[in-house]
Order: C-alpha cells, then sequence, then structure tokens
DNA sequence: CTAAAGATGTCCT
DNA sequence: GGACATCTTTAGA
C-alpha cells in the first residue's frame, strides 16, 4: 500500500490559467499529486489528487461534449480553469476542471484524493469514521469538500473557496492508466490516471 | 411532452 | 454480484 507524504498545510498559491490551457490528457496526468484546496471561513480542507480521468470534445464518444454544446456542458467551452461541476443519478455531484483553449471542450475529472487535512470536518459530513472511504469516489470527494451546483463555472485560479496547489513534496510515484470508469463509450482510450499502489484510487 | 439513461454510492444477499 | 435511490439532461415523438 502505497502513501504519499502528508502535506497537511500547502502554502502554495493556485495553479496558473496556463497550467490547464494545454492538452487535455497532460493536464490530467500532471494533476496527481497535486493539492485540492477547498477553503470556508473558518475551516480549510485539502486532499492530494490521486486519480483523474480525461474527456475530450465532440470526438470523444464519452465526454458530455460529445454532441456540441448544450446548457449542461457549457463550461467546457469556456475558458481553462474553471470548475465543470454536473449532477448526476439524482443526488452526485462531478467536479471537473476545464482544459484546453477558450472555445474547445475538454476537462478532467478528479475521481480520487488522498485526504490530507481537514479530516474531522469530512468524517462529520461523510458520515463515517473510516478515513478509506470519505474520498475515494468522484461523488464522494465532493460530498466530502461540499462541491455542488453553486461552484460551476468558479475560477480556480484566484485562490478563494475552492483551487488546486502546487505539491512541495509529493513524493515519488508511478503512474498508470486504464479506460475510463463508467462509461460504455471510448474505452478504448486509456484516459484513466491514477498513482499506482495509492489506497485511495477508487477501483482496482 | 415523454421517457430513458446517467463520468455513482450504499446497502443487501 | 445486484438492487435501488432519485432527478436532471437530453433526445426523440
Amino acid at each position: 500500500m502505497k502513501h504519499l507524504s502528508h502535506a497537511s498545510v500547502s502554502s502554495s498559491p493556485p495553479l496558473v490559467r496556463s497550467f490547464y490551457e494545454r492538452e487535455t490528457v497532460n493536464v490530467a496526468k500532471e494533476l496527481l499529486g497535486k493539492i485540492l484546496v477547498r477553503s470556508f471561513r473558518s475551516t480549510v480542507l485539502q486532499g492530494i489528487i490521486v486519480e483523474t480521468e480525461a474527456y475530450g470534445g465532440e470526438e470523444d464518444p464519452a465526454s458530455h461534449a460529445y454532441r456540441g454544446p448544450t446548457e449542461r456542458n457549457q463550461v467546457m467551452y469556456g475558458p481553462p480553469g474553471h470548475a465543470y461541476v454536473y449532477f448526476t443519478y439524482g443526488m452526485h455531484y462531478c467536479l471537473n476542471v476545464k482544459t484546453g483553449p477558450n472555445g474547445q471542450a475538454g476537462a478532467v475529472l478528479i475521481r480520487a484524493l488522498q485526504p490530507a487535512s481537514g479530516i474531522d470536518r469530512m468524517k462529520k459530513v461523510r458520515g463515517t469514521e473510516r478515513i478509506k472511504d470519505l474520498t475515494n469516489g468522484p461523488a464522494k470527494l465532493t460530498q466530502a469538500f461540499d462541491v455542488t451546483r453553486d461552484l460551476n463555472g468558479h475560477d480556480l485560479t484566484t485562490g478563494r473557496r475552492l483551487f488546486i496547489a502546487d505539491n512541495a513534496d509529493p513524493g515519488k510515484f508511478e503512474i498508470a492508466s486504464s479506460s475510463r470508469i463508467g462509461v460504455r463509450a471510448g474505452t478504448d482510450r486509456l484516459w484513466r490516471f491514477f498513482i499506482r499502489g495509492n489506497q485511495f484510487v477508487s477501483k482496482q
């Protein structure tokens, strides 16, 4: 069981827009080991990103943008570095970051985190004491981090409310890939990326 | 307007 | 391994 070193408190600034304004698959890989930060009035939650998935535009049959722009997916066509939050299965939210240039659809789904700080609050919100179950899935982490509709379109480069920061001490890890989880189409693309051996990855 | 599926999680057998 | 909760979005009539 691989465990990344605990970067309990990151004081790193938010990743800049040019980080997101690149090819989606590359951004998906490079987000591994980075820190998702959610700040409230008197609390800060942090988790190390350990699993991501890349989604393209009209050429990707698994993407929400496969059939062109709609009301739901409009953030995927907007400027890079903004949060695309969507509601699914009648009860769950999923968090993506918009990637690539303005006008071209692309996003990376954040699928799992390794909790780093604010764990007590995550336990309370998730209703479990098991750290392994706090953020090991796309809808689990949005619940733990209180990411809902009102953060759809949120700019992740401002450092307010929700952002992603560099990890000062990510340690060494190996990136593994597989086809994306929960999609019927586009399974030929190995666009799911995760830290090999990390116990917070959602599925083996 | 109607209906079916969905980038999931939880509980049950 | 399978049922089911629950509702928005999208496609098709």
